[in-house]
DNA sequence: GTCCAAGAATGATCGATATCAAGAGTTTGG
DNA sequence: CCAAACTCTTGATATCGATCATTCTTGGAC
């Protein structure tokens, strides 16, 4: 199944995602490789691609972490995710033929473009390819329902616990430690992708650590104590919840 | 270029807005005709699809109005949208292979089934439509993320003239008055929506009666002040915007 | 019509979180 | 290695909107 990753010549890196989440098998794999092309390295702040763009690529993380988010009428900016190696950015221009979001390297970062109408070609000929192509897309929506939800109705501490939670189930994905987290983002992003201030974000991060529920070294977070962490982004809806704490 | 809507034999209620949404040419329009189905009438309360059930088809609102809804584990519910007709439901299931929200009408409603699979072998032999189709489920990505600013930023005031603004919108997309807006969700429901408490929502749309910006009447609410609707939205990014009410 | 239940409006209170402010830590570039 | 510029933390205070409680309205059922 995963037997693409082993034919990359050396360089496994973001191609092994790119297997997970595609779950392609070889010949899916060199169609798809050959509308592939390297979208070069970025620095920190370097845009993948911005708001009102034409649309004519979507990304593949390749190494680093990307932001996207959008600008108001009144430059006031909001984050829609945070995207990580493996992750697939800029669906954001399907709509139109333009993006509406931008995306910027949170620190030196490099990507995959993957041209949309060859893509899309691709697909005709591939049902397999093109229903994992819905798979894909699918997930950004269930991913932002979610967001939803968590911005709509979950508290500031469960919020910032469901962010944590997310990356660690990320991280298991992908085969990396679910208990250290890489978090490239300011408090001031985290506080913006949930709806909150900065300073709230801050003070949850002090009380969690306080708890001994995470440790926090610098730009990663240490999860501690999982099940704890758990407890808290659940709590509120049960009130069974709060005593087993 | 909308040729389509007039081809349809005396019944043109529900294929106006589809063709509005797909743009599509007659013979586009005839293939999909071709893998549409009545999926019956449904009364207040009734399912089109619920959470789990398994993913077959997207439908096209035909009659009346939908909410759209997620239960989580703890039974709490989440609205994630109103759709009326000639709107699309159902893309919710792409992700996986089961539904991940229930879809259910507000009032005696009916809907046009469309088999997802007969409609991606479709897009296999006609780009056009696959571009099309592509186009939708961004939308719904675009309008999701669209209600995470609005309710990850605004005030109650703001979410709900934003609201009423969308509503207004989206009747003027459809030919009809942007001023009658039909209302059939309950506060509550609309609260849960807008992530706020249902008295709220009862406070603000009071407040806006008695600024005569608004009216109410019974399920219906009459814009009077569409201009002031737009500042009350827009309100609280720059504060010139205070000045000119 | 009358009754009843569901929905809506409104008032009073309280609390979570935004905001303001100041200081401590950390990174970056010369 | 130092200084400037971010970033983060923590405290004090203010405020918006949730919550609780009550009354008013509406729309079916009989």
């Amino acid at each position: 199944m995963y037997g693409c990753c082993v034919r990359v010549d050396g360089n496994r890196c973001g191609l092994i995602p790119l297997c997970l989440q595609f779950i392609l098998i070889d010949a899916e794999f060199d169609l798809l490789k050959g509308i592939m092309r390297h979208a070069g390295k970025l620095q920190k702040g370097g845009h993948l691609y911005r708001q009102e763009d034409p649309f004519d690529s979507v990304y593949l993380v390749r190494a680093g972490t990307f932001k996207v988010y959008r600008v108001d009428e009144w430059g006031e900016e909001q984050i829609l995710g945070f995207y990580y190696q493996g992750d697939l950015i800029g669906v954001d221009g399907l709509s139109a033929d333009r993006h509406i979001c931008s995306a910027v390297a949170l620190e030196p970062s490099s990507a995959y473009a993957i041209s949309f109408k060859l893509l899309e070609r691709l697909c005709c000929d591939n049902p397999a390819l093109q229903r994992r192509l819905f798979q894909m897309i699918g997930s950004e929506i269930a991913r932002e329902q979610q967001l939803m939800i968590i911005i709509g109705k979950f508290s500031a501490e469960q919020r910032v616990a469901a962010m944590l939670l997310g990356i660690a189930w990320r991280n298991k994905q992908f085969g990396l430690a679910p208990e250290r987290l890489w978090m490239p983002m300011t408090r001031a992003e985290m506080g913006n992708y949930l709806g909150m201030a900065m300073e709230s974000v801050s003070r949850v991060l002090s009380n969690f650590q306080r708890r001994v529920v995470v440790d926090i070294d610098g730009k990663w977070i240490v999860v501690h104590d999982i099940d704890k962490l758990c407890a808290i982004a659940n709590s509120g809806h049960s009130e069974i919840q709060l005593l087993s704490i």
